[in-house]
DNA sequence: CAGTGGTCTAGACCACAGG
DNA sequence: CTGTGGTCTAGACCACTGG
């Protein structure tokens, strides 16, 4: 019996991936190169690179020119988070979303602020705080120290309608960034804001963004407890 | 003035996130469609859809038919978490690995673990805990749990010399999972194992498995205190 | 050096959804 | 109905890298 001819990428993708669960081609093997697939699959090698690559870019495949193709040994896995506007994120819940400013002042920041920003350190930033509200109840708690060279709007801004969050995204471009996850014990002060027993363990993100060499914001959001990022695997 | 050529997909890609970040083609605006995009980059449709696509992918742009692109209005940060094998995890910061086995029995799972794997509450399945060490320090605390109608080989192994992680990944295929992080507060026992003080925030991996509709396995990793978890954004 | 994946091109047809 | 993105094709050249 010949294989059916394939019509169009993704059902290559989905032929690749039975081969490779069904073990008929096994970790660290070296699969058929593409023009032989492509006539295989009665179909054109663009049609087959285009699959192939979706099942590299998910790990299960390590490809290497004039080497091949493999399937891979130890397929790291890998998760695709999602991280959208906190509005957004209470909102698409059907809760009702709500936002309290805590803070807003010139400072100069803590060390690790200053050096996560590669900024002088007795440089003056912009320090916000605020919490997230969902349905009455603390969601999360953003502290977040914004670069006024990069962005000189923001000192004309009170953040007490609009989150820092939104706001910078919707006004300032930047071109990087780097995210952190981590769990962290909720101090006295982050345990009142969020109304859990102080040294809950928080999941808590990290980011800081950059414009070219410039870093715009560096914002710390501890969650509530119990919260929980989820996504597909 | 005119665009000079663009060669590749790539330099297309790196243009059109250049007008974006400078505001060129502001967020909720709609930009040229791939015909016009192709005969101002000097290159074919098909160059212009690769590099459009990949930056949609990124999130930045949203593509629908007839519609056009639009440059995204709150563009949900995605980040790619590769979460690898423990031991090469640790391997590849230079740091000695070591396995130790602390538990391996069949068991009845309590509610949490029979619900979340589909399986009925009294059906026995293989409980194994397990820790793995970086450079003589706990790093992280494995508890998993296996079942054994789809996975009949692990009964015949003591997971003593090798951890259920490698093993799995070796001998199982699966077809899809589920994963979520959270940040969990290290019980007695866990911050025993870890060598922690009790009651540490850890930040923390569930996993459950499947190979068609039946749930292959489920794991939970708690990494020590102070593990975090960093991606380029 | 030669085999492999990576990519580009021009042209074509199709699926979807806005108006 | 029609404009848009989504995809396929055949053929071509290139870049990398293993042997």
């Amino acid at each position: 019996m010949n294989t059916p001819t394939f019509r169009n990428w993704q059902s290559v993708q989905t032929e690749v991936l039975r081969r490779i669960h069904a073990r008929e081609w096994k970790p660290g093997e070296l699969i058929p190169n593409e023009a032989d697939l492509a006539l295989e699959f009665g179909c054109a090698r663009t049609t087959v690179n285009r699959a192939l690559r979706a099942v590299a870019d998910s790990g299960l495949l390590d490809r290497r020119r004039k080497a091949g193709t493999r399937v891979a040994i130890q397929p790291a896995a890998k998760a695709t988070l999602t991280i959208p506007v906190i509005r957004n994120e209470i909102e698409e819940r059907g809760q009702t979303y709500d936002y309290h400013r805590i803070e807003r002042h010139l400072a100069a920041p803590p060390a690790a602020v200053s050096d996560a920003m590669k900024s002088p350190a007795d440089h003056p930033l912009l320090h916000v705080c605020a919490l997230h509200i969902a349905d009455n109840v603390p969601y999360a708690f953003e502290d977040r120290w914004i670069n006024p060279d990069v962005v000189p709007d923001a000192l004309n801004e009170s953040f007490e309608a609009v989150s820092a969050n939104e706001w910078l995204l919707k006004h300032t471009p930047y071109t990087h960034g780097e995210i952190v996850f981590a769990a962290t014990s909720a101090t006295r002060d982050e345990a009142a804001f969020l109304k859990c027993p102080e040294k809950s363990a928080l999941f808590t993100i990290d980011r800081v963004t950059w414009d070219g060499e410039f870093a715009v914001t560096k914002v710390r959001v501890l969650y509530g407890p119990d919260h929980q990022i989820r996504t597909a695997l």
